[in-house]
DNA sequence: TCTAAATTTCAGTTTCAACAGAAATGAGTG
DNA sequence: CACTCATTTCTGTTGAAACTGAAATTTAGA
């Protein structure tokens, strides 16, 4: 059992760029290896395509069915756990990145931000631009979670034709 | 010397969030100060207020500069350097930041799936699904990759309006 | 050119998350 | 109910990056 060679560089890739997107290394590897693989894997199939310790595909596994990244299945008569990644549409993947994202990075600073928006304003030792600054940031948080949480409501073919768009969507806007 | 109780807040979480955005504390923690300053600062006052190591603050600052979020001013009859931070246009920081994200968490991906694309073809071994779901995400990450490139080059007042539409685009795009 | 202030580089340390391996738990079968 | 196979939890280790403090370098002015 072993993976072809662009297989190969494509799961190291995705393992070593895990880390800059915000998991680690072996969820990423996991992640990248059931979305490639044409059918569903058991756990002792990634400890030996990805050498890594069998807890730690358990634990990495668990993450990902977190995300809802990668799903269970069973195949008759085998008692294993059989793991598939989503993978028909890139774009399904994408918005369910989002959401993770959102919950992570963007949530936890937009109600700092809140908290702080109110503090500051009693806080008369505090210079007028600071505080405008902080409204600022609040502001803008706020209107990129608004636009988080409106991503995942629009259809792939649509949202697939937005990006496309790019910035042609400028003559639309200021029609 | 010494930070408002909102403003200290801010700069903590800032600090802690930094990791989760892809630099160190210390970038995260100063830029956040720099960013709520009235005034530039020189690197000692940031020692002071951030209780951290003078060389620290040096190479922070460096990564920061080179990022375009921080510039270099100076002050008459001061040697020293001071700092400030960009923070008129909020949006403009998202700019930086989202050219950055690109360079660090795209275009390697990208490189890496069109040489994938292109050897995985040669394999005869490899099943069609794997083939395929390479080619999905070729397209998709160059689809992202445009249209990060495109918002550098859309003005602020139109992306806020692109933003504040959120999925109401729908109705524009599907007319 | 020399001096003192300011900044940067560098080597050692500390910190923290990822990971392995062992032990514990759970689940299906005779 | 015991036995076996599969999975998860837990603890100690490892490795990488952040950070400090000292030493080296740079810079501006006399």
């Amino acid at each position: 059992m072993n993976l072809s060679p662009a297989v190969q560089k494509y799961v190291l890739h995705w393992g070593e760029m895990g880390t800059r997107w915000g998991t680690n290394r072996t969820v990423a590897q996991i992640q990248a290896l059931l979305y490639l693989s044409p059918k569903p894997l058991h756990a002792d199939e990634i400890v030996d395509l990805l050498s890594v310790a069998r807890s730690n595909v358990s634990t990495s596994i668990r993450e990902l069915q977190s995300y809802g990244l990668v799903k269970m299945t069973h195949i008759l008569g085998d008692r294993r756990d059989y793991f598939e990644s989503l993978g028909d549409d890139v774009w399904e993947l994408f918005r369910v990145i989002i959401a993770q994202r959102k919950q992570r990075e963007l949530n936890p600073t937009l109600s700092m931000l809140q908290k702080c928006a109110m503090e500051v304003e009693k806080e008369k030792q505090t210079d007028k631009v600071t505080k405008e600054r902080i409204t600022n940031m609040l502001n803008f948080f706020e209107t990129i979670s608004d636009w988080y949480e409106q991503i995942q409501e629009i259809p792939t073919p649509t949202l697939q034709k937005i990006m496309k768009l790019g910035q042609r969507i400028t003559k639309v806007i200021n029609k």
